[in-house]
DNA sequence: TGTATTATTGCAACACAATCGCATTTATTT
DNA sequence: AAATAAATGCGATTGTGTTGCAATAATACA
């Protein structure tokens, strides 16, 4: 089920009428290298050849649509974007029940692995779910 | 352990050297009787007699500081404040671990009881957590 | 390979929540 | 009643993300 990013780029691009383009590769490049979730200020240092924030948000808002990355807001105000990993399968598809984890020493954001178990009383119905966590990674102490 | 308004208010008074007004009067009232956790925006348009932007978020986050009211994130980016009712107690005071859910019909928010258990990796230490689930309460269908 | 189509981009303007500086007001102390 | 400083209102400012639009460029197809 872990296809390369290529592949997945190609998938949209048939798919969902997307097109390849060097901005699209670089944040798909900048996600797979950090191996956490990113802001939009991170991708932004992160990435060599300079791109437009609104064309940040808006790959970053496609490729949430398409299904290669979830979005998160973290407890700063800011969204976090994670390519899709081991997000939980379900029936109807894949869920982001998981936890975000922020460090504040280092600014790293991470998706935490447990599936979250969401505790609602009964009679009220699920639609969407966030949850961040804040402290020291295990590098920071 | 369940205080009054006006008493908790007037224990601000002297260990914090607060000052009981009328602004602080009307968002504490305003929190009790909505029994949920209300916005900036909530507060204002519940509130009689008008009170400027800045002074209600100064005074929310006084509260916060004394310990009144404890502030949650919502997923839709607004601060959300709530009278600390049921809020764990633990050996270094209280905590708020405990999610929140928004109702997307009505816009309600409420704590919910249960408190959530953090799953952090080993090494990893926590500061703050925020968590938020959003679907439709009971009255709402 | 050349041309048409239209997704994508950059730029500027905008929307929105929340904060801040500062002069003024006012709750509290004496 | 006067002095002190906490609290307020107002306007400006910050910070994050979105939107409109004309220009650009990736893709499809002849
Ligand atoms: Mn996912
Ligand atoms: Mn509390
Ligand atoms: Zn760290
Ligand atoms: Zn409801």
């Amino acid at each position: 089920m872990q296809h390369n990013r290529i592949y997945l780029l190609r998938l949209c691009r048939i798919k969902m009428k997307r097109r390849q383009t060097e901005s699209k590769m670089g944040i798909l490049n900048a996600l797979k290298k950090a191996n956490s979730a990113l802001s939009h200020d991170m991708l932004e240092t992160l990435i060599d050849t300079p791109i437009d924030r609104a064309t940040i948000y808006r790959v970053l808002n496609s490729f949430c649509e398409d299904g290669l990355v979830h979005k998160t807001l973290g407890d700063d105000g800011k969204q976090y974007f994670a390519l899709c990993g081991h997000c939980a399968e379900n029936e109807h598809g894949h869920n982001h029940t998981h936890f975000h984890f922020r460090c504040l020493n280092c600014g790293k954001v991470e998706c935490l692995k447990s599936d979250v178990h969401i505790p609602l009383p009964t009679g009220y119905t699920f639609e969407n779910f966030n949850g961040f966590i804040t402290g020291r990674c295990s590098i920071c102490i």
